[in-house]
DNA sequence: GATAGGATAGTAACAAGTTACTTACTTTTC
DNA sequence: GAAAAGTAAGTAACTTGTTACTATCCTATC
């Protein structure tokens, strides 16, 4: 199912995805969808749930591996990025559910799992500042604004422009900038 | 009605824009609408070059003002900002917009214009090389696509946690950061 | 200067098509 | 043989767009 929905959102945008629409790519009829799932929120959630894991491991992973603290800032740069462009559907799908009603569930979740990344960050920048490789005096919750918005930027673009391929190498491009951001030339 | 369609935006997400909806926000009945456009479609375009031109001044204004290219930089990153803080539900349309099939004319439209604004961003960078503000060996694409995604990141991350209240100081604190990625710190 | 005529803007009700979701019934599977 | 899964045919609500009719205002003629 969570699959069907990806990559319809691939490449029609979320308002063609109606439950029709899911059960023909499914293969099945319209009415056994809702045999499994009580509405279609209940859709919109496992995607999202699907989503927020799959994005998870290959983040988590990245953190994982060990290394040098802005070594694994990039290796994390990359995985999201990556990921991202492996499944274009994934940000339509996010921009939709942030478009809805603010105090929404859907709103809070997001919240949550960008406020939770975002700490991720600050550790790591810290640790980084700890090692010596970025100045004490860096304002560690801004680059964690400005290393989230970079991604999120680079998505939006990727999707008008060069499309999802060239997206890993703008990527590459675009972090030794990031990174010097950081670092501080006034330090 | 551009203004009422840019204020629904604001909290109701845009399916729940309808044609419907709009009217009531006017005042006048749902017939009414249909005899000043032909369709929803010419609604929804007259909220794009709503939009298109009031931004277009805005930032033009920063960019003509004069003065030091950074200063410029700096003069027009902030009013792309103030310009969305104030109307929080022109990024909302504008992620609508994005989310129509890749070939729609809205999709067309918008590249061109996130292309131009690209392109000025670019010729800015190239001048403030000229005038030894930045390193001559800066990869002054990435650097405007940098640009471009910190402040759409910025945007997408304001409507999620502080709302667009918090965006501007955010914004002042983000805007070194990426400067000095300009500057260079290896250069 | 009063008034006919026509464009402009609005109203109310309706038509046609979609959408999410249901229900009564059948098939599969263990 | 019973529970889970699927099917076909609905239904109610909503969406865009249309149509027949009305009010208002500007102009131009008698």
């Amino acid at each position: 199912m969570v699959a069907a929905v990806v990559e319809l959102a691939r490449d029609h945008g979320p308002d063609a995805i109606t439950t029709q629409a899911i059960a023909d790519r499914i293969g099945v009829t319209h009415g056994a969808l809702f045999r499994h799932f009580p509405d279609k929120a209940a859709m919109w959630a496992a995607v999202f749930d699907w989503v927020q894991a799959e994005l998870g491991e290959v983040v988590g992973e990245a953190f994982a591996a060990g290394g040098e603290p802005l070594a694994i800032l990039e290796r994390v740069f990359l995985a999201h990025v990556g990921f991202v462009a492996s499944h274009p559907g994934v940000p339509r799908i996010l921009f939709h559910e942030l478009q809805r009603p603010v105090d929404s569930e859907f709103h809070e979740r997001v919240r949550q799992m960008v406020g939770a990344y975002r700490q991720r960050l600050c550790a790591l920048l810290v640790l980084a500042k700890e090692h010596g490789q970025l100045p004490a005096r860096l304002d560690e919750e801004a680059a964690a604004v400005l290393f989230l918005g970079t991604v999120q930027g680079l998505v939006v673009q990727s999707t008008l422009f060069r499309g999802e391929a060239g997206m890993q190498s703008a990527a590459r491009r675009i972090f030794p900038l990031l990174l010097n951001g950081f670092r501080g030339v006034n330090a």
